[in-house]
DNA sequence: GTCATAAAGTGGTAAAAAGTGGGATAAATA
DNA sequence: TATTTATCCCACTTTTTACCACTTTATGAC
């Protein structure tokens, strides 16, 4: 079994990021990794906010990522804009610090969304979030199609 | 078991070349290359940054090059602007002596950014760095067929 | 409901580690 | 031999880590 359904990420809820940049990992969070071989996080970027999984999943992903071609123009930049951002971030005192270069690239301030999303989860500054959550709000009516082609 | 998943080359940082053209390997990089037989690292050129890779996993590449056909026209181009650029670069004191003519070659100045790449990592100058990444980051969207082809 | 208790989340200080810079000696090159 | 380049060693700065303490939110008994 991979993950188990009961083993996701789920949920939304609101945290600040304190002056050295740690974040407390809430603590529906922290169950699911209290189950898992290894406690630690995995922090990377995408788009416009950073994606964070448990280490173990975080493995696999890397596992088929390092039998990539050397050479191929796809795999590079999938490299180097996804994996190589990813950075392991172990749980001290029930947070993780997360590092300036991420911060920066996902434009977190005080105020940041964690945002379950089943494998992993989602960091976002509020007011990117707001945003975000406004334009899925809008599209969501579009994609109805889409979601029955893949069965849903 | 080519490369163990927790011994690959992950996450990007700043650094800074000194005068003498020496750069510090992060701590992370250098936990990774106690596990290895050999900690030397050999780099070499390839676009517009250098890459490095752990002194065993060099060896490797060297083994499938010496067995390429001697006039194939492709197979020199690869030696002569790849393999041939490489130099074994010793840890002292937890750093490395960059080449100048590497360093020149890939247009380091002071500001530069370490970029894991799982079997190597890239060292870049920090602007064509933040180019590069922009670059990354728009053609992300498109090459989701190319790596669905490659299983990902 | 209110209160007591526990758990979760937040903030700051002090020590350790990582990263950076520079001078003195040694080695290499011309 | 003179000049450059590399190596070793030490000192400084910045970042990370560990620890402690406080505030807020949730939980349960009454």
């Amino acid at each position: 079994m991979e993950n188990p359904v009961n083993d996701l990420f789920e949920g939304r809820s609101r945290h600040s990021l304190d002056e050295k940049g740690r974040l407390a990992i809430p603590a529906r969070f922290k169950e699911i990794l209290k189950r898992k071989a290894d406690s630690s996080l995995v922090v990377t970027n995408l788009n416009n906010c950073l994606v964070v999984f448990a280490r173990d999943d975080w493995q696999k992903i890397k596992e088929k990522a390092v039998n990539l071609p050397l050479f191929d123009s796809a795999a590079n930049i999938y490299i180097r804009y996804f994996i190589s951002g990813a950075i392991e971030c172990p749980l001290k005192q029930g947070r993780i610090l997360i590092p300036s270069n991420l911060r920066e690239l996902a434009g977190l301030n005080k105020e940041v969304v964690l945002v379950g999303h089943l494998t992993r989860f989602e960091i976002w500054d509020k007011a990117k979030w707001d945003e975000e959550f406004e334009r899925a709000k809008k599209s969501f009516p579009g994609i109805s199609q889409s979601l029955s082609d893949m069965g849903i």
